[in-house]
DNA sequence: GCCGTTTTCGGCCCGACTGTTTTCAGTCG
């Protein structure tokens, strides 16, 4: 399944806040939390570590050591155990709404016996929280409005675990004889930022072989339905699995059935109808006759019905047929494209890798330039100073040219406060390459006060880019009210570039504000805000949702030269010369 | 539980915000 690296780093958490609602030891339950970050953030697999390798992971002492040792012999962790029978997984859960923490959810389950979300809410409605210390009409409010958002988004899962479990899946189906193509399909292959379930799809003359292989799968934990045409399983995660299995010569028509959106598909089988043509996903077919004309590839439906192939993630029905029967299908931008990345952290802050091996991984994957962005100091937790920042530039400079075909880049990623200020003065922001600024607190400001914060990031003349711009966190918080477009107009006038975060909690702008921020004629950086090396591979998430927002590799300045770049960023300070 | 040019004990990111209180606890980043 996924890495080790990611069960040890759940269990570790879990443990972390077992501890945390027990009101055992916090710092405690915080070495726990740190030693989970370190290894979900380490790049090396776990399970090939003996205890000792282990320990050189920071935060990780003996006994954490030992316990992850055990977990990976026998499968399970004795001390979680024990914690789990004392209390109920759905009071864990309940941490999960915004505004509830450790404590509030103690109380609610040894004062109302609450176990549950579901509990949560009827406790609420009827009104059982009111004597309680500590909770008063706003929790009431605050609560529901939070389990909404947990709810709004509990049944569907984040686009990288999706593409992890379709990506073994896929793997594993294409290895059984017989398999002549093998994909996924569905939301997850329009690069949807979260999907409901997985779908993936077999072109072979067989089909039993890979239901058979496909329900002996090491995750499948129930098996749903199993039909000679399709299969539906659950994994272990509590994730639905369908597997089609169709004949070759079918696949095209069943690859463009299957990946959606059902909006596309509407519109797609009108357009058969009117030409007398007959789609279905076993292929196109004459309506009078009934006999078959293509299906062996989508090039061939999409052709015979006058259109060019379609990207998936453009399949949403927002214009793009008209644009393919216009030949004006965006030159969508791919991974292969970006040349950089704008926005990344080391362990100088919250990161948990030392500048060299962020840099050592960049170059790795093969990018032409860098830039490291840690915190500035009004994002207090972080503790940064000005001659923290220089000496790291020393060691930036120091380092740059030392990876073949990697450019190095120093900036900082800026807090923008209540009303747009930034943490530093513009004489000391000046010598930055690059500067990122977002917004970290104050979500709640009202939608005026917001836009003037925005706007007064961007006419800053050493902002280069808006980082995260919505602030919303997937399931968690939504994004900030702002006047969007009064933004992306002062984007577009001022030279600030604003991010596609690739993290997959984040993914944000949301494809939605991209098309709409496109339309205003604004640049953007497709950035991955790794805080690990691990972190860099999500880039391929912030591709998707720029490919959703209908951009090509020229909306996109990671993708332009160095030498673009730079004078990109020159030209929002000026005559600043470099 | 982890860690160490303040090193084997005694700290541990720390300040701000929110909603609850009447001086603060809990949560968050």
């Amino acid at each position: 399944m996924a890495r080790p690296n990611e069960d040890v780093r759940a269990l570790l958490q879990e443990y972390a806040e077992l501890l945390l609602i027990t009101g055992k030891d916090a710092y405690k339950a915080r070495a726990y939390e740190k030693a989970a970050r370190a290894i979900g953030g380490c790049h090396a697999d776990v399970s090939t570590l003996d205890a000792k390798g282990l320990r050189e992971i920071p935060g990780v002492g003996k006994s954490i050591a030992d316990k992850v040792v055990e977990y990976l012999r026998t499968g399970s962790m004795p001390a979680v155990e024990e914690e789990r029978a004392r209390i109920p997984a759905g009071v864990r859960r309940l941490m999960e709404i915004p505004a509830l923490g450790p404590k509030k959810a103690l109380t609610l389950y040894e004062e109302l016996g609450v176990s549950s979300v579901g509990e949560l809410r009827e406790a609420v409605e009827q009104e059982r929280l009111r004597d309680l210390k500590g909770f008063g009409p706003r929790s009431e409010e605050n609560i529901l409005h939070g389990i909404g958002l947990l709810e709004a988004s509990g049944e569907r899962i984040p686009v990288h675990a999706a593409t992890e479990l379709a990506e073994e899946i896929v793997a594993a189906l294409s290895a059984v004889p017989g398999c002549v193509d093998c994909a996924w399909a569905g939301s997850l292959r329009r690069m949807r930022e979260t999907v409901g379930d997985v779908d993936v799809l077999v072109a072979a003359r067989r089909s039993e072989p890979f239901m058979e292989a496909f329900t002996a799968l090491p995750f499948v934990a129930e098996v749903i339905a199993r039909g000679e045409k399709k299969t539906s399983v659950r994994t272990a995660k509590g994730t639905q699995v369908d597997l089609r299995v169709v004949p070759p010569d079918s696949w095209g028509a069943a690859l463009l059935y299957f990946t959606g959106s059902k909006a596309h598909n509407i519109r797609i089988r009108e357009m058969a109808v009117r030409g007398k043509l007959k789609l279905s996903e076993y292929g196109l077919f004459h309506t009078e006759s009934g006999r078959k004309i293509v299906s062996r590839t989508e090039e061939k439906v999409y052709s015979r019905l006058g259109l060019p192939w379609i990207p998936p993630p453009l399949r949403e029905d927002r214009g793009e047929i008209a644009a393919g029967l216009r030949d004006e299908l965006p030159q969508l931008i791919t991974e292969r494209d970006i040349r950089g990345d704008l926005h990344t952290h080391t362990d100088l802050t919250d990161g948990l890798a030392p500048l060299e091996d962020m840099v050592a991984a960049a170059a790795e994957r093969g990018l032409r330039y860098y830039a490291v962005t840690d915190h500035a100091p009004d994002l207090h937790m972080q503790r940064m100073t000005r001659d923290k920042m220089l000496a790291q530039r020393e060691r930036v400079r120091a380092l740059d040219r030392t990876h073949r075909g990697l450019r190095l880049l120093h900036g900082t990623e800026l807090n923008i406060g209540p009303d747009g200020e930034v943490d530093w003065p513009p004489e000391f922001l000046a010598d930055f390459d690059v500067c990122v600024a977002s917004v970290h607190s104050h979500f709640g400001l009202d939608r005026d006060a917001q836009t003037r914060r925005l706007l007064a990031a961007c006419e800053h003349p050493y902002v280069h880019v808006i980082g995260h711009p919505t602030t919303r966190i997937l399931g968690k918080r939504q994004s900030m009210d702002a006047d969007w477009d009064a933004v992306f107009a002062a984007c577009a006038r001022t030279g600030t570039a604003l991010e596609v975060n690739a993290h997959p909690n984040r993914l944000d702008l949301t494809d939605e504000l991209v098309l709409r921020a496109r339309d205003h004629g604004v640049k953007f950086a497709v950035d991955t805000d790794a805080h690990s090396v691990p972190d860099l591979g999500y880039l391929r998430y912030g591709v998707g949702v720029a490919q959703r927002g209908w951009l090509t590799p020229e909306d996109v300045i990671t993708t332009w030269p160095l030498t673009r770049l730079r004078h990109f960023l020159r030209k929002r300070a000026g005559t600043r010369a470099r």
